[in-house]
DNA sequence: TATCGATGGGCAAGCAGCTTGACTGTCCCC
DNA sequence: GGGGACAGTCAAGCTGCTTGCCCATCGATA
């Protein structure tokens, strides 16, 4: 095993590690500003949502979810005030999933909680290589799915 | 929102996106090699027990599962011949899981499709600048448990 | 050494969250 | 205007994890 392999096994342990963390961090959050009832899956619903809405398939494709699981999570997200089902104004077929004023405030705790907990990690390494680190990463990423953790 | 704020929010999403590629990409290699029945889950259940073994409650806390769990995740294990349960040799109670040659060939198969995943992400970066950003990923990385995904 | 709380692990039941399969209503191209 | 494609829902099922309870063994104490 040479470096390389053992630095790509590290990689996987490392990225899982971190991300897992900021979840949990903004989750944490989340629930410290009063949205206990939401988990990260809904966070992930509300990061495609939040500028104009989207339909059932749309969401569906960023989750990675079937279209049942994606309006099983809506209708949850309904129930819980977050989010409201409206008409889609070009297609009849399709509705308009949007965020309630709630949902909006959830999504402003989520962002603050996101940045407490990048916080640690900027003074850890210096804002220019963060800044550096971030947009290496960027510059890996696909614009696949996101895969709901857990 | 500052650039800070908006950063925060898009490291989840890149980091979240990095590591679900990096998983699905040792999934499929593990496949492509023979190893079709087995889920990412049981990766970081390998990672744990690869050099020595492990007890259900270590292999529980490595996973962030309780004990019922991962005692199930091993009976799983077992049924498919990647692991074995052996009398832990001080204490009685315990029981100590280790790879049989089977869990150990797997192994070698993600590490290697680990590597092959990670090739791309080397020649788009360069290696030094890849280097530096696998060092700095660890500098950030607590020790906590691995959170599995999907 | 005998006692007793603490610990490792298994058994059974339950449940949350996602999938598959079948269906309705609407769109749009010929 | 007819017919295939598409958006979404309903119902049922299953996988994987949890909670609650149990027994066997450990190790500290007296």
């Amino acid at each position: 095993m040479n470096d390389t392999s053992a630095e790509a096994g590290a990689l996987t342990a490392l990225l899982l590690s971190l991300s897992g963390e900021l979840v949990a961090g903004i989750q944490a959050g989340a629930v410290a500003r009063g949205f206990g009832d939401i988990r990260p899956a809904h966070g992930y619903a509300f990061a495609r949502l939040a500028p104009d809405g989207a339909t059932i398939g749309e969401l569906a494709e960023h989750l990675g979810f079937t279209k049942q699981a994606a309006s099983q999570l809506v209708d949850e997200l309904v129930r819980k005030g977050y989010v409201e089902r409206r008409p889609h104004p070009r297609d009849a077929r399709a509705r308009l999933v949007v965020l309630t004023d709630r949902g909006w405030a959830c999504t402003r705790a989520a962002d603050r909680a996101a940045e407490e907990t990048v916080a640690p990690w900027i003074a850890e390494l210096g804002p220019e290589r963060f800044h550096a680190l971030v947009a290496d990463l960027a510059r890996l990423a696909p614009r696949g799915p996101i895969r709901p953790s857990w």
